[in-house]
DNA sequence: AAAATGTATTAGTAGGATTAATACAATTTG
DNA sequence: CAAATTGTATTAATCCTACTAATACATTTT
């Protein structure tokens, strides 16, 4: 039982985003480390009172992220600590990119709808190469 | 009747941000120039067969980008000449930015899907400025 | 004062996001 | 091999937010 989380009932935040962050944060804590197991979803699930998908979804999100690795029948399980707070921070700079980069279309006076279209005409140039990782879309 | 809009039925935009976008697009075209008056909220509702509330809430956002000036009582009329005409430069300098973007987000392992999320964030974050209205913030 | 205009408040509606119910697939274990 | 354990997939119910509508109010013009 290495594992402490707690839903707050009345939160903004959806249970398997509650979930997400709480294991991220003692991942990044070095709370839990490389090859720890992961409770099984439906233990989980019993223990916070929600429904085993709700912790499956946050268990998708986590091995999306790379923080885990699951196997099918042997369970979920922290993977290799390089690809995590790296990553997170990488996000954050890229938002603020974007919030500069849509700042500035604005500014000239670009609705939403044609800075989507720009942004989704450059996207599909490279939509061909993250094939490689495609195999989980299941968002 | 300086004014040509249409509402597309089945569109995934909203009506109030097609009208917005129309009377943009006008106004970068030249087809309005300063000055120039806007049909009233009922008037333009009654023909476009919308409710004024819809029609206002357009010109509440075409007030909010600084696109026309509204006077109750009076009427609502174009103002600043400063966004005519969008710069193509500068649209082509904001696709390199975009082609750059989403490089950096592909090289830390992001799918365009997960690249799509964080944008649309961004830009829906954008979007919400509609406070300048009144206080209701009661979420 | 009356008419014309935009504004504010409240309520109803539709669609997407979240969660739930249930069945399926893969792995482990005895 | 068979049963138990684990994660996955599919579909439905629920909840929440954005949009639209109905109505009353405020300001300016005439």
């Amino acid at each position: 039982m290495p594992l402490w989380i707690q839903i707050a009932p009345g939160s903004k935040q959806p249970v398997y985003k509650q979930i997400f962050d709480q294991v991220s944060q003692q991942i990044a804590q070095g709370k839990l480390n490389t090859g720890d197991k992961l409770p099984a979803v439906r233990n989980l699930a019993a223990e916070l009172v929600v429904n085993p998908n709700t912790v499956a979804r946050a268990y998708s999100l986590l091995e999306q992220k790379g923080l885990v690795i699951t196997k099918t029948g042997a369970g979920t399980f922290i993977s290799d600590p390089k690809l995590k707070d790296p990553d997170m921070q990488q996000i954050s700079i890229i938002n603020d990119r974007f919030d500069n980069l849509i700042s500035q279309a604005v500014n000239i006076g670009m609705t939403g709808e044609q800075i989507r279209e720009l942004f989704e005409k450059r996207l599909s140039q490279f939509n061909k190469l993250d094939d490689i990782h495609g195999d989980k879309t299941n968002d």
